[in-house]
DNA sequence: TACACCTGTAATTATTTTATTACAGGTGTA
DNA sequence: TACACCTGTAATAAAATAATTACAGGTGTA
């Protein structure tokens, strides 16, 4: 969920709908950095939204594929209902201060 | 999009599902504090995803009920890549180092 | 009046996320 | 060897989000 709140993250799917490209590739059309590239792929790649091979090309070069992986989410009361009951606040654990100890509030 | 990049948002509508809350008792079933449910809800309003209506109760008091506005929202490639033709970048405009002007990198 | 509710918000701090800079190392070609 | 590509990552800075604290003010009831 939180993979997907990104524009860059965003227009990664978008460019990677229906091909691959490489990593170098991408940065490019892109028009962003290599590490910050990477830093949003990684995002992508934990969420399972697309995923990667490292080929070489016809020189030797080594090349990182990017590829999505297909999905398609409908999101709507119901299904974050659903989903809801699975999520965590990570975090220690704590109380809700000002919620429920107090005497009038002030 | 980023507007459900939150567990305790994602909660929100969970909870709203089907009924009406007023603000204080969703604090308290969400066990977090009013100010912190505050600005989760107006981030779930600015997303047009719930609204709220201020009524009187039988006695005097004045309540802020919320609720959800319906929605469904398919995510796939597609309709990412629909989505994201709109998606801008805020911040000024600014090169992409590292992207280009390389000679060599190092 | 004190208390138990309700409404909010401004200011501050903590934490996470985003983005940049600076590296390190590889292959192939002129 | 220099250059143009490719791979990556560690450290840091900057910005956005999340969370807390401290207020201020309202109604109704004991």
């Amino acid at each position: 969920m939180e993979a997907l709140a990104n524009p860059y993250r965003l227009k990664i799917i978008a460019l990677l709908a229906g091909r691959r490209i490489h990593v170098s590739q991408l940065a490019r059309e892109m028009v962003i950095s290599r590490p910050l590239l990477y830093m949003h792929l990684k995002r992508l790649e934990n969420a399972r939204l697309v995923t990667s091979k490292i080929e070489l090309s016809e020189d030797g070069k080594a090349m990182n594929f990017y590829e999505l992986i297909p999905f398609a989410i409908v999101l709507s009361p119901e299904t974050i209902g659903e989903a809801s009951k699975t999520l965590t606040v990570q975090k220690s654990a704590g109380t809700a201060p000002g919620t429920k100890g107090e005497k009038g509030d002030k």
